[in-house]
DNA sequence: CTGAAAGCGCTAACAG
DNA sequence: CTGTTAGCGCTTTCAG
């Protein structure tokens, strides 16, 4: 009862181990009435193959391992302020792994530090997966990447386009922005102010870019004034709504490089007894929070589950057919609206 | 370079496999000179073990499985409301075991399904961990536990009592629902509503026992009236709370058996025009939406990511030494005291 | 289309 | 204290 192997499975079903071995795989060669028997075995007996065995003997380990950024992951968990990042990608690709009879581990390495590729390369020799999801910021590291590359494991990244190292799976900020910016115009809203995020993610440049492209193509100047840095903190959020609102000719809306920063802003403008949305306030990400604000945020929403799901579809794929590795994939955002924008009074 | 293997290590080292094994291991009977000899080869080459081959090879596979409900982890997931429960787990539990150089897998199976036991044995098959972690419904399920005691996988369960079955790793939620309400008596409270949770969780029977404990020891009655039913779901909070605020003589505090349902009662109580701390509100789990509302809500926090390390810590104790399995562990809660709750006006 | 034999990288058991 | 040998349960050759 307790460990059944294949060799009780090709004795079961009177056939070689190397049969059991084939059926199990879904390999061709195989006459259906073998199959039959073979499976048959394998139900009555309730084998279920060894991972680590299917590893030694194999080329494969159905195995995918997911790599984010330990630091900010821990802080996440530690405030107890959730980590939406992680739950999405988890979500995403665990059960798509798990469709395809993969596991996927999630590890955690410090960005920045300097033994990076030593961490990652004893990883990558603990547990040899079929592949490795990067999320941001590792997903940008180029170096990561080309070392990675070099040892042959298929890389997916998430949040950025692949340019020919790994594969990219993300979404577009830049026109995502674009979008939240139109929404801001269409409710008669000029005078806009943009909270930038921390410049080491590529998306917070592209975010302040469609920001630029929404109120040039609807005629508006860019005032430099109006952008205000941040790095995705509460505290920098307070800041740079601070700034915004304290100009003589304050705007009428801010968008938000994230949502942090965006509850920040309705922090500081309901302290300088300015309703929301009468200052309307659109963030990006549509993490847990914004639901709970009054009023709840309008915001983007990133596709982290789904591009999980397709870094883990994809990577699952090339080791199974051991085909090269896939192009970019770009996949669709959202914007949620809720209460905190409404047409200019 | 790529693939560096124990025979690798044992001839750049001038020595046996075995005494490699014995190094990497930290097994006793290896002089401190061969110790070093070995350790340098291995800091050489970057050696790291293969799990897979150390399974296969041994008695241990360096793996913990992590077993949570499938339904409601996914639903979490999927309506973008955050996974509390789940990312403390990982915090605890991950870390530890990456501490020990063990991994932990995470699994959702379904509670209550069928073929929750074969899915199990399959997990169980394919993985071979060393350990099973057990969350609520899970560690519940006597039938589970006793099939996993049966297969002498030893079980930690979370959140319950051990009672001889696994060994437990829990808080004491009849004395954190006392104390939270002997927190609101102490405000001169003395008409305290309760909203029960879903009495499928131990859990929900003892924090009513507990809230009944805190009213009795001050001398107060236990009024029936002043009890809602409640699932943990904001529909019911909402139900109950309607239930309780329009009773004759309505409770100025209550109890809600998770934040959910307390953010809830926040919510009814705007909409009737009842401010808070004017009802006093009291909440369980204190996840991350309880810090965003206005105000915060008062909470119990459970030690769930304390819990999870130490369920990992005592797996792996029990994977190394051979040791019978623990016996239970009590882990202290926290009263977070926010403005949610006020002295009765 | 099917099967037999040879490992994969490690550790357990046993010798020295 | 150290080394040798025999597997663990699979898949990969390579024969039939």
């Amino acid at each position: 009862m307790s460990k059944v192997t294949i060799r009780h499975v090709a004795e079961a079903a009177g056939v070689a181990v190397k049969t059991v071995s084939r059926v199990m795989n879904g390999e061709p060669n195989v006459t259906r009435d073998l199959q039959d028997r073979v499976m048959k075995a394998v139900d009555a007996l309730g084998y279920v193959p060894s991972m680590a065995a299917r590893r030694m003997g194999g080329s494969r380990s159905f195995l995918l391992v997911a790599l984010n950024d330990r630091l900010n992951t821990i802080n996440n968990w530690r405030s107890g302020r959730g980590n939406d990042w992680i739950d999405q990608m988890l979500h995403g690709a665990m059960l798509t792994c798990e469709a395809h009879g993969y596991r996927m581990l999630f590890e955690l390495v410090e960005a920045g530090s300097d033994d990076l590729d030593r961490k990652v390369v004893a990883i990558l020799s603990a547990l040899q997966p079929d592949g490795i999801i990067l999320t941001p910021p590792h997903s940008e590291n180029r170096a990561l990447v080309e070392m990675l590359t070099r040892r042959q494991v298929p890389v997916a990244r998430m949040g950025v386009r692949g340019e020919g190292l790994g594969f990219g799976v993300f979404m577009d900020d830049r026109r995502a922005a674009e979008e939240a910016t139109r929404h801001l115009i269409g409710l008669g809203h000029a005078r806009i102010g943009f909270i930038a995020g921390s410049p080491r993610f590529q998306a917070s440049r592209q975010r302040r870019e469609g920001y630029a492209d929404a109120l040039r193509s609807a005629g508006l100047t860019v005032d430099e004034a109006l952008i205000a840095p941040g790095d995705f903190t509460f505290e920098s959020g307070v800041a740079a709504t601070e700034r915004l609102l304290a100009l003589p000719d304050r705007p009428t809306a801010i968008l938000a490089s994230n949502d942090e920063m965006a509850l920040a802003a309705l922090h500081v403008a309901s302290r300088r007894g300015i309703g929301v949305p009468d200052l309307s306030l659109v963030s990006f990400d549509d993490t847990p929070g914004v639901r709970l604000s009054v009023p709840g945020l309008t915001s983007i929403r990133q596709p982290i589950s789904d591009m999980a799901a397709r870094a883990a579809e994809l990577l699952i794929g090339v080791s199974k057919t051991g085909d090269a590795t896939p192009s970019d994939h770009l996949l669709p955002f959202g914007l949620e609206i809720r209460g905190s924008t409404a047409a200019r009074q």
